[in-house]
DNA sequence: TTTGGCCCTTGCGAGAATGAACACAATATG
DNA sequence: CATATTGTGTTCATTCTCGCAAGGGCCAAA
């Protein structure tokens, strides 16, 4: 029961606002066989006459009144949602919904609050889950990833930084099961994933190298591993901006290229150009550069 | 700066609301391939994005979710005018404009407040002036005419009554003037129009009968004549159904068929259908078989 | 009374919007 | 893991709307 062609209200409104045909086909940028017809049309369908017609012009009825009304009404709201739509492009406001690997929040939740003191108006949303959030449901604006991604072709992907990994150990653990080397790797206690065939190139160096009944403890978080490590539990993999307490901790073997996860900004392809994204993105960027990602 | 075309709003209205275009074109009533047309449209007119595209539909975005909450309150508004103005073709209400000669007041307006007591949510304006009120231009819904109509293609035209003309005296000016014949016209006082060229025939024939220097009283209103022909200062003519005091007066000839006037009930075509007016015309129609009009 | 201007109306051709069909991707289902 | 289902995206023939231009009515001024 509800009206079909809004175009033909808007048409109607005009002719009632400027009283004749023609000076509404002029504020509508139309002719005026096209605004009759309009008219014609929308009185055929409602049944009643909008308009009186006379030689000079056209004067509403009642209805036509009453249309003028609800649709200047009407107007008013197009226009300001208009306005609001396209004005927020060039806005830093509303929600920014980051998606980010758990593991990462320590090192950038400080750079979030920063950017929020930049633009007080903009409410920041950081959701991490074990599942990946989708970018293409508008489930998050920006994302966080690691490793080689899925080429959806949706998806801007651009670098963010290297995470350098490290395989430590505490020095109390150090000074009972003594030095790592590459022939006693079966002598240690290793920290390791739950999962069997994990993503993180570092663990899947460790699923190669270290038999299973080498690894002593096992977890699906990889802040657990830290706990674990400076417990003095085993050897395990360590983010090497985590620089929080490293003092007491030594590097069991040398750094390996192969460990280090490449991690990359996403965005959706959609939401990629408006401003709030991009003055994220490139606060993030420039942000990056200050942090011990070593 | 306000929207150019409505139909795409209504269009992505429906999309934020199913979620999916399919779902928002059967709703429509139109092809899916259509409402993709439109969103990419009025989301090129608006430089932003409105919804995220992705294989299980399209969820809105910040901008979507805006619109959808102005498109609702404007198709609520929409529909509720719809109806108001379907209905309202068929109820007796709002205003009712009538418009007719002065002289005959007094004789239909208890007629209207007849009608206003069957229809109390009407509103009854009873126009009369020296001028003509034009039906074409909204000025009145129903009007009262006398004589020849002009044969304006957009007026319905439907006969009333006719006019009954007598021409009186008061028994005060027979015992002092005498009775009239054929003969002494020019004896007697009459009361005549200001106008030199009248439309009425009855006037009519009093400019060619009656010699000027024997109309000692002139009026341009009717009701006036009345007054005139009561306080005896000589011979005017009244309406027949005028039964208020006529006891003291008498006919000074045998009423001719060519002074009384035809009275029309016209309507303007684009009104004439309406129920408010058919309810009117008819319940004027029946009212008049219990006039006097004689 | 005549003339000029304004406005509505109508028929016709060009162009734009539409609908049908097909291709494709993702998800749910067994 | 294969299949059915659901929903989007694209191309092409068609329909429908729109703009143009000519026609006619009405009003006001000369």
């Amino acid at each position: 029961m509800s009206f079909d062609h809004w175009d033909e209200i808007r048409t109607a409104y005009q002719v009632a606002r400027m009283g004749t045909v023609s000076g509404a086909a002029e504020v509508l940028g139309v002719h005026h066989a096209t605004v009759i017809r309009h008219i014609d049309a929308l009185e055929g369908r409602l049944g009643a006459k909008l308009f009186q017609r006379h030689a000079r012009g056209y004067t509403a009825t009642e209805a036509g009144q009453d249309l003028l009304q609800v649709a200047a009404g009407a107007d008013d709201q197009f226009s300001q949602l208009a306005g609001r739509i396209k004005g927020r492009g060039d806005e830093v406001t509303g929600e920014l919904i980051v998606t980010s690997l758990e593991s990462l929040s320590p090192l950038f939740i400080p750079a979030i609050g920063k950017f929020q003191e930049e633009h007080p108006e903009l409410r920041v949303r950081l959701v991490t889950d074990s599942r990946l959030f989708r970018l293409e449901y508008g489930e998050a604006h920006v994302a966080i990833r690691a490793g080689t991604l899925p080429d959806q072709p949706d998806n801007i992907v651009q670098p963010f930084f290297t995470q350098t990994i490290r395989l430590m150990a505490h020095k109390a653990y150090v000074e009972k099961y003594g030095m790592l080397d590459d022939t006693n790797l079966d002598q240690h206690r290793f920290i390791g994933s739950v999962v069997d065939t994990p993503r993180a190139p570092f663990l899947r160096w460790m699923t190669q190298m270290v038999p299973d009944e080498s690894i002593y403890f096992r977890t699906s978080e990889m802040r657990a591993v830290k706990d674990a490590v400076m417990a003095g539990i085993g050897i395990g993999f360590l983010p090497g901006w985590d620089r929080d307490g490293v003092e007491d901790l030594v590097d069991m073997l040398p750094p390996l290229e192969e460990w280090s996860a490449k991690l990359w900004l996403v965005t959706h392809m959609d939401l990629h150009r408006t401003a709030k994204v991009q003055t994220f993105l490139r606060f993030l960027k420039e942000e990056v550069k200050t942090w011990p990602v070593e």
